[in-house]
DNA sequence: GCCATGACTTACGTAAAAGTCAAATTGCGA
DNA sequence: TCGCAATTTGACTTTTACGTAAGTCATGGC
């Protein structure tokens, strides 16, 4: 395991802008180490930026991000505050289930539409007809 | 089986605004039928506005759904265009799949911080705690 | 006939999430 | 130590997905 990435490295393994990177640090979602001025980031930082890729991916916003990262933190000391952490957690994960449900939902869709097309092209005559699922 | 909806019918069912509505309209989305200048939703626009949503909440664009949307509907009768239409089915399942893995790792670390949660709730001694996994 | 209600169009506004560009600075290899 | 590529900050721009406001139109009840 590596120290240290460079904000370039990240981006070529992300497939991300330097931009990006230093947006998400604005808004408070990175914090990378510095030398000099310039950031280093751990390997921690690596995980956290796959994290925050993964939400994006799924369509969360950036405070939604924001919010969810805070809940991965070290637990805090009070009780009640556990207690908000896991009524969100649990919001979270009934928000995920509900994707997961919208997931199946179109690739039923997909199926379908798959369907007819290969029903279409069986009517056409049309040969090196493949079937994926 | 309703014949028709109006549109403030659809924003109470689903929770959005009649802008958003009109909006999906224009983006041609959604076309539904007219009597005079008001908009009269089938079922099968209905059904639409239900399958945009679903893609809404899993983070596609309207530009995107646009495409998806146009893959449901009547297969053309040209080979190179259903062999199209079936390439991007298969993409679409592929990020459809990366989505659920997203949301399988979203999951887990959910349940790694409620785990930790507990765990210093116990260390603090507080009771009425309930695990829901 | 008048008004409330709901729907419509048009146009402008805006927040989020970067992209783009410029100018200064820095690190590192020759 | 020079020079160039990489990095930094900062400001401005763009795109997306609507929100909001202003004014019009149709219609059903009193």
């Amino acid at each position: 395991m590596r120290e240290f990435y460079t904000i370039t490295e990240l981006t070529r393994e992300f497939g991300i802008s330097t931009r990006t990177i230093r947006f998400y640090e604005d808004e408070g979602l990175l914090s990378p180490v510095r030398r000099g001025r310039t950031r280093l980031f751990r390997p921690s930082d690596r995980q956290l930026l796959r994290n925050i890729l993964r939400g994006k991916r799924l369509g969360f916003s950036i405070a939604e991000i924001r919010e969810i990262i805070q809940m991965y933190r070290e637990p805090p000391g009070e009780a009640g505050q556990l207690r908000t952490i896991l009524r969100r957690v649990a919001d979270r994960r009934a928000e995920l289930e509900q994707k997961k449900r919208d997931i199946d939902g179109m690739l039923a869709e997909l199926e379908a539409a798959e369907e007819a097309c290969l029903t279409r092209m069986a009517e056409l005559g049309v040969g090196q007809v493949s079937r994926s699922g």
